[in-house]
RNA sequence: GCCCCCAUCGUCUAGAGGCCUAGGACACCGGCUUUUCAAGCCGGCGACACGAGUUCGAAUCUCGUUGGGGGCGCCA
């Protein structure tokens, strides 16, 4: 066994990567980086129950995304695997074993219905909280067989020592438990799968990890694993829990959260079953009806397409929607190694290298951060404004290619770096789109908000349309239709006629988007082209402030 | 209810007894710039949860209170 460090990030697979799994996967991932180790996945799919077909894959495709490249597991493969957990059985079973043989565990033959009825039973007799009660003889291989031939749920529990452990935490420091808290817990479920808490011990220590950082929910549980550790005559590894990720609003963020907005929209817009499942594209009318009572979720894919057709955008949760909100990987790993972690010297931008380089445990703090999506933003924005134009550019298609299609998606390379450089100080991608998508989409597809068309078309008695009639014959007869010429032809009319520029540009801006938001007036144009940008003139002369006016 | 963890501006945090009339970032407010939006620039507001100790001296140490969080599954 070598000394090398050997961290790991062991998710189950429940979809895309959740956000504070993310933040796991990082301080992981940077752990063994800065300590010259090695990065483990492994994934964690012993519920049977749960399993979620091809989630596994979308996991490694946020991880992938974000960077965080594993040293070993799924697809790259191993000395220690395999890296599936459902793949171990055969380990799990012998370390069962193992413990059953020295009396270390025993086969327990409750139900579940008889565990609920004792566990209320404790609770009215008032006692502080359910122990399993251990009996005095151990049921024998021949009496746990009879019970599973009569039909009972027959599990193993571990015979946890009586005392007190301390977990001695690289984060929060020793921290007692008492025996009281302890209690002899299932290792191996009813269906023969290991529960977590065994299972993790096994893997761990067949895997030689070394450092084991995970969030606080799972301090408690680390007596009973070094427990097992001590049981099998395993090193424990180094233990961190991490503060927990919440919403600004206080709450824990969550994939629910989701399903919630979707719902809620679905509710206000009176929609039945029939409906939704027309459009989430489900066929499982059972399910819809149990996500409308709030009972469970839906396919994150199916989800998308309901938010889509109820125009609610669902708060970001999972790596794959910061993504498709067109923010970038190393903003996501930036920000969130600042949720829990901080240099100590000011600093606040770091590149994955740098906070490989920078990061250490000592400095990884004990109180739970909210999630504020407004620092975020920001961070975003100051990185898209501080990257190259190849930079911009790949992220630009990375976000292309996980979009809904649009007007930008079949867009050359050509297009759209013109885009982004006139669309400077945009926050996120989809604001590209907003500011000028509607410059690559069918005329027909103009929509003229009513306000801006008021405002600079119509009042002073059409000063706006007049502008227009009169700069649309210079616009026509343009040898050039370039930036610098269109740029050049709007300055000259507007001193000409003593206007200031935005006078002009205004109503050359609604005219040609409907709107008074677009790049610079003259890239504008340049992009729409001389024959749509004067046939869209053209359209906006002759329909608006008539009985037939355009558009709402 | 019981056990465990935590506690500095609205938020993320710096601070490991005097360097703190508490620093930075985001947000917010005001101004500048300006052909729109966004970005950018300048300035401002803004916190040591409370109460006892310890000490010459406490945001920093101790205890208590309050508040927040986690756990108490055949989930992970």
């Amino acid at each position: 066994m070598s000394e090398i460090v050997r961290t790991r990030f062991a998710p189950s697979p429940t979809g895309y990567l959740h956000i504070g799994g993310a933040r796991t996967a990082l301080f992981n991932y940077l752990l063994a980086k800065r300590l010259g180790g090695k990065f483990v996945l492994r994934i964690e799919d012993t519920d049977q129950t749960r399993n979620i077909a091809a989630a596994d894959q979308k996991l490694l495709e946020d991880l992938r995304w974000l960077g965080l490249q594993w040293d070993e597991g799924p697809e790259v493969g191993g000395l220690h695997g395999p890296y599936y957990q459902s793949q171990r059985r055969q380990l799990h079973d012998e370390h069962a074993r193992k413990l059953l043989d020295a009396g270390q565990a025993y086969y327990a033959l409750e139900t579940r219905a008889e565990l609920d009825a004792m566990r209320k039973a404790a609770q009215q007799r008032g006692e502080k909280g359910f122990r399993y009660p251990r009996p005095a003889h151990f049921p024998s291989e021949a009496e746990a067989q009879r019970a599973r031939d009569a039909g009972r749920q027959v599990v193993i529990r571990f015979k946890m020592p009586e005392r007190d452990f301390i977990v001695p935490d690289r984060i929060l420091g020793d921290v007692t438990i008492g025996a009281a808290e302890l209690s002899d817990f299932v290792i191996v479920k009813s269906d023969g799968w290991p529960t977590y808490n065994f299972a993790v011990v096994v893997d761990d220590a067949g895997m030689h990890v070394t450092h084991v950082l995970r969030g606080q929910e799972h301090l408690m549980n680390t007596p009973g694993q070094i427990a097992l550790y001590e049981a099998f005559g395993y090193t424990p590894p180094a233990f961190a829990h991490l503060p927990i990720i919440f919403n600004m609003s206080g709450t824990k963020m969550s994939k629910r959260e989701k399903d919630k907005v979707v719902r809620d929209a679905a509710k206000a817009g009176q929609l039945d079953d029939a409906k939704l499942i027309e459009l989430a594209g489900l066929h499982d009318a059972e399910l819809i009806a149990a996500w409308r009572k709030g009972d469970t979720q839906l396919p994150s894919e199916a989800l998308q397409r309901l938010a889509k057709a109820l125009a609610v955008r669902p708060p970001e949760i999972e790596i794959h929607d910061f993504r498709r909100s067109g923010y970038l990987p190393e903003v996501l790993n930036n920000f969130i190694a600042l949720l829990g972690w901080s240099p100590g010297d000011g600093r606040e931008k770091f590149t994955l290298a740098e906070l490989c380089q920078a990061f250490s445990l000592e400095r990884v703090g004990k109180t739970n951060a909210r999630f504020d999506r407004d620092k975020l933003l920001a961070f975003n924005t100051s990185a898209i404004e501080a990257a190259s134009p190849e930079r911009k550019l790949a992220a630009f298609h990375d976000w292309l290619s996980v979009s809904e299609p649009g007007p930008l998606t079949s867009l050359d390379d050509v297009l759209l770096t013109r885009l982004i450089e006139c669309c400077q100080g945009f926050r996120t991608f989809p604001d590209i789109e907003f500011k000028a998508g509607i410059l690559f989409a069918p005329d027909a597809a103009v929509r003229y908000d009513e306000k801006a068309v008021k405002k600079w078309l119509l009042k002073d008695d059409g000063l706006g349309k007049r502008v227009l009639e009169e700069l649309s014959t210079n616009l026509a007869g343009l040898a050039d239709w370039s930036v610098g010429a269109l740029d050049a032809v709007v300055r000259a009319y507007a001193e000409k006629r003593g206007l200031d520029l935005g006078k002009v540009a205004q109503p050359l801006r609604v005219a040609v988007t409907g709107t008074t938001i677009s790049p610079q007036i003259a890239d504008t144009l340049a992009l729409l082209g001389r024959e749509r940008t004067l046939a869209r003139i053209r359209r906006v002369l002759a329909t608006t402030g008539q009985p037939s006016a355009p558009g709402p």
